[in-house]
DNA sequence: GATAAAAATGTAAACGATTACATTTTATTA
DNA sequence: TAATAAAATGTAATCGTTTACATTTTTATC
């Protein structure tokens, strides 16, 4: 079980035993046969704890994020585990629900299980009293889907996004185009991307519908249906998140609205099952698996280095529009 | 930063610093209130590592789950988190993409990284050797999902289930219903389902059709629509899952069939994105979150009561069928 | 074959907590 | 107040590695 039993097994000591697992080339090769040998035949794991301990370092990687519910964050995720193995690091991930305290408390716990480094989704940037000790810590850290100058990030530029399909939806013959979204206040993604928009309806020259902000994912569909109701119903939604897209398409369906004929809708996330839906949805792509590996790398590259990441050592990674069935010209 | 200074600062042995955190009462009032401002000074976090190399318990569970990607296994590990949190546990998810290796391999890094117990869900409690090892080891485990007479599991009686739901739409006037699943072969849970599948065809006295068995969730759709083309097509279709449900539900409009009125299409699992579709999909729901949690609530009472789970600890829970626009009579 | 250099291996001190056991302090009782 | 019990605190060993440094063995060179 411990290096000392196969030490012993294999009539060395204890550091040929740990040579032969970490510098292997430095063990002349009939002994580290035999320590081979004794290892297998104990099945000997070396201890992660013991191994922390004296080396500082666990080898684990921290993950916030603010929920696996949305498959944005499962993708991201899915990318993070995946560069994480590949690299050598075990991922220990925790949801905030998009509770502050959450955040805070994910941190702390975190730091105190001494991971080596942390990813994090913030609900926003500029706020976050846990990101900001973080920052004044010593332990690396990256923002993913989060845009901040003061903070290494990995994300795509959701502004410009939102504000290229803005204008695109207008030269669609959409003069009234609205923006749906989650609580504005929530997460400085929604804001990007309502900016994005408006600076949209500026550019197309249109004029802005008020915003429908639905502050509860379960009250949603009711909300949206409300706003397709008016005389003056926007013809095309457009969407901050696919989840809110997907529930914008039935909202219209129950509206008896066809999309996209009496009603475009667009999405934000690119997530797999907006391919399934009828219509399928039309939506802006990010990378969320390319997200999670960039995130790994730049942590990876900086524990490396031993480097903390800097605010220049962000990545912006490219959107794409994604066409689908949900998009069409005005009425 | 360490229990050291913490102890210098306060004026007291570091066995006072330790029992402060672990046993407070066990300290008086004044030296308490000494360390733990001192604590607070110097910002202290116990090393994780130290603690479990002493007490050889790391307070961490190893996570193995095909994916995040379905849903099912996301919201599945929300109720691990969330449980784990609750009892002073973090948790290491590994994915295993349905690869048997993979899944030997990641049992394996969650062992070494010594993680003090494991929920796993396993593409086949019979045959796989991950589990054989890990029966056979110290190591308390869990299997989540499956369902096998020699392991502890929580799980769905997922046969009875379809049989049940066969049955019942064998009672709406359907006579011809197919089943469509994933690789048999790839999972024990499609196929508990099918054999139930089997015993509802069998109870309604109809006629077995054969199994529309998609190899690759990328390529169904397709396969599908072929399986739709037929003369003699199915008028329900009973889906292995919820994603294939839902890609069914592409097919049938693509083949310009109308859901349910020419095809009814029930699926498996009750994830939440079923209820936005149009049309609702019909499902079978699991209860994810409580069999995460309560996977969880095993293996800690386990660890509390220092026993290691047995096959008869297993946990059946209720599934229930969720009604949705999907499921119609017959036409 | 003697000597020096290089390679292989060993010894023992960390890493930072917990905890049995020893010791000191405080409270209780006669 | 002295004797005793109970409470509080301290001392030091321990958990299983890694690694600087010391020692031994092998190889190369003349």
């Amino acid at each position: 079980m411990s290096i000392q039993e196969v030490a012993q097994k294999a009539s060395v000591s204890v550091a040929t035993v740990s040579r032969v697992f970490n510098f292997p080339d430095k063990v002349k090769p009939e002994t580290r046969a035999r320590v081979e040998r004794a290892a297998l035949q104990v099945s000997y794991l070396p201890n992660a704890s013991a191994r922390s301990l004296r080396t500082q370092r666990s080898r684990v990687l921290g993950v916030v994020l603010p929920t696996l519910l949305n498959p944005v964050f499962a993708e991201c995720l899915e990318g993070i585990a995946q560069a994480a193995t590949a690299g050598g690091y075990a991922i220990m991930p925790i949801t905030t629900q998009y509770q502050l305290d959450r955040e805070a408390r994910a941190v702390n716990l975190l730091l105190a299980g001494s991971v080596d480094a942390l990813i994090l989704v913030v609900s926003n940037p500029s706020t976050s009293s846990a990101l900001k000790k973080l920052a004044s810590s010593e332990v690396p850290y990256v923002l993913a889907y989060n845009q901040h100058p003061a903070h290494p990030c990995v994300y795509v530029d959701s502004q410009l996004a939102v504000k290229e399909l803005v204008v695109k939806l207008a030269s669609l013959g959409h003069r009234r185009i609205a923006m749906v979204s989650g609580l504005l206040a929530a997460s400085d993604r929604s804001q990007q991307r309502y900016r994005g928009f408006f600076k949209g309806i500026k550019a197309a020259k249109l004029t802005q519908l008020p915003l429908i902000e639905v502050p509860f994912i379960e009250a949603a569909t009711e909300q949206l249906r409300q706003a397709l109701s008016t005389k003056l119903r926007p013809t095309a939604l457009v969407c901050s998140n696919d989840l809110l897209a997907i529930r914008s398409l039935r909202a219209a369906h129950l509206s008896r609205l066809q999309v996209p004929t009496d009603l475009t809708i667009t999405g934000f996330d690119g997530i797999a099952l907006g391919l399934d839906t009828t219509p399928t949805l039309s939506t802006i792509t990010q990378p969320n698996h390319d997200i999670g590996r960039s995130s790994v790398e730049l942590l990876v590259q900086s524990l490396a280095s031993n480097t903390k990441l800097q605010a220049d050592n962000s990545v912006k990674l490219d959107y794409f529009f994604r066409d689908g069935e949900s998009c069409g010209p005005a009425p």
